[in-house]
DNA sequence: GAATAGAGAGACAACGTTGTCTTGCAGTAG
DNA sequence: CTACTGCAAGACAACGTTGTCTCTCTATTC
């Protein structure tokens, strides 16, 4: 009723099970007459080997699956990073598995659970968690993790970061040398350990030319009204750093509600899709997701063929790109 | 050396395997004693189940995988869409297997059938290839199927798409009802199922208002150079309609630099992220890619629930959202 | 023509788990 | 005290495949 096994196939051809396991598997050892009645017998019966019963025998544990756990996978940044990384993968005839975990702790352990139970070979994870520990119980020893976009904690392995904070302090001190003083910083919750960095960047800039800081930090999704409130202080910023590609858009409704968009300035941290189109075209400190994803997934592969060093942590740098809406001066 | 068997935790225990296998599975028959000392070797031993053996044992082939195979996992249609699915199947316990096809047949048969093999419950593709035939021989009997976003050919299945058709007609009306006379149409190659039902749409549109065709065909990644030609002609259009992503980005960076985006009318098949904020703002015939995710992973969980039905044929509406750049006058 | 080597093909066990059958034992009724 | 019932726990086979061993047959050598 099922697929048919290797034993239809053997009955069918009119050889053993043990030749047809050979036949299938490329030995050589085999007449080529009988070969070819195997090859017949198969290409009638449409069999196909079972994966499951092949790996219990084999105890060889390579499933030709990698998993990959993202903030969100419909998010720019994650569906580009996913790309890189699934190109790196087929050409070794490996799959990826992926899940969101939308900054949700549980979701992560969860997921990575699951896929470890599923025999991936490797995991690459952007952890959402503040603790990563679990994952000594949970993998299969020796299966390959490699950190992206945020560094772990409690599990040392290969970790691919941005400059987040030299990113923000070079977007702030573009800010400044355009003349701004009263530079808001607009960010995701600092329980984010990328969102640190880059708060942290931003001081830095701050502190170096002796300013006050301003810090917001977004309540929910793609909301203009941290914006808003921003731009309603008796004394409002010039200048804004948007360090999240969901706040950055909230920012530019909100400057464009407001009729400011060409008044205060505005750099975003991570490229968005049109912004050279946009008037003013936004200036950003573009990350390189694709470059990121390359990174993690050669990284994995390396630990995958046997590679056995100390973990690494591999930096993928930012970029400036002045566009205009950070070149708007005070 | 590799992860414990259950035969380590009965061994430990000092049970016999069976027990162990009745504690795993939560049956109820086991002294209670026996059974705590089971789930305290599991716990020291840090027992998991091996999935393969399991599946292989039961005959149960539900892996609790399905695969999805999709144009370009990094581009926003597919990535919002792999999206929608992942948060159907995620409440099931469901993970997702995800490749990209790059219009590449073969790898739409490659990744169908390495799919397969892996034992995914499901699939849901966007068919990139001319003819789906491949499907009988390699998926298991009874593993659904559903495509969404293109219909398919030679393998009846349920089918997820878009108003194709009549969303481009009524964009191309929306252009004639603005005084436009010259609409020039740029398309994907026609070998591309959607990219024909457009066309389509814009030739009903044209034919009904008597008014001559002008269409051309994108030729490569995001260029501008078939928008730099429109423009060139002696009698250039007066208003455009582009219906793909990657065409709509080129065709906007080409009016662009010719200085001509407030002259030239366009509608974009596609809603864009920025669309709203652009100068003119983006008049677009919106897909809801989230929509046609979940119909297609819900309509692959009923027939996975048993659900037997005739192959349905599930339509998600376009619609059109006035924006300003679809409303310049001829 | 007999002994030997080599190659092709089959028998058998095993991978880690679960379904079925059997065993052992306590408790109950006659 | 014996026979029976019921339930917990173990023995065993099986899922579909591959590694190892053994067997048979042909070709080669003296």
């Amino acid at each position: 009723m099922g697929r048919p096994t290797m034993n239809d196939v053997a009955r069918r051809a009119g050889v053993s099970l043990k030749t047809v396991s050979r036949v299938v598997n490329g030995e050589t050892t085999v007449d080529p007459a009988l070969a070819t009645r195997v090859r017949a017998a198969v290409a009638e019966l449409g069999y196909r080997p079972n994966l499951g019963a092949t790996m219990l025998r084999r105890s060889d544990w390579r499933t030709g699956t990698i998993g990959l756990l993202l903030t969100d996978a419909g998010d720019p940044f994650s569906a580009i990073l996913h790309r890189a990384v699934e190109d790196e993968a087929h050409p070794r005839g490996v799959h990826v598995m992926t899940g969101s975990l939308d900054e949700n702790p549980d979701r992560e352990r969860e997921l990575a659970t699951a896929f470890a139970r599923r025999h991936t070979d490797g995991l690459i994870l952007a952890p959402a968690a503040a603790d990563q520990g679990y994952l000594s119980h949970e993998l299969h020893p020796g299966t390959p993790v490699v950190f992206v976009d945020r560094p772990a904690t409690g599990y040392r392995a290969d970790t691919v970061v941005a400059t987040n904070r030299s990113g923000a302090a070079s977007a702030t001190r573009h800010l400044i040398a355009h003349g701004h003083r009263r530079i808001a910083f607009l960010g995701a919750a600092p329980r984010i350990a990328t969102a640190r960095s880059r708060r942290q960047g931003y001081r830095d800039a701050m502190r170096e030319a002796g300013l006050p800081t301003c810090e917001a930090v977004d309540p929910g999704p793609r909301s203009p009204a941290v914006t808003t409130a921003l731009l309603a202080l008796a004394e409002p910023p010039t200048a804004l750093l948007t360090t999240h590609h969901r706040i950055t858009v909230g920012a530019l409704r909100a400057l464009r509600h407001a009729g400011l968009h060409r008044r205060i300035a505005l750099v975003a941290f991570g490229d968005l899709p049109l912004a050279d189109l946009l008037e003013p075209a936004i200036t950003v400190v573009a990350q390189d997701p694709a470059a990121m994803g390359r990174a993690a997934a050669r990284a994995l592969f390396e630990r995958l063929d046997g590679h056995d060093g100390e973990p690494r942590e591999i930096t993928i740098p930012t970029t400036l790109i002045p566009r205009g809406s950070g070149e708007l001066t005070a």
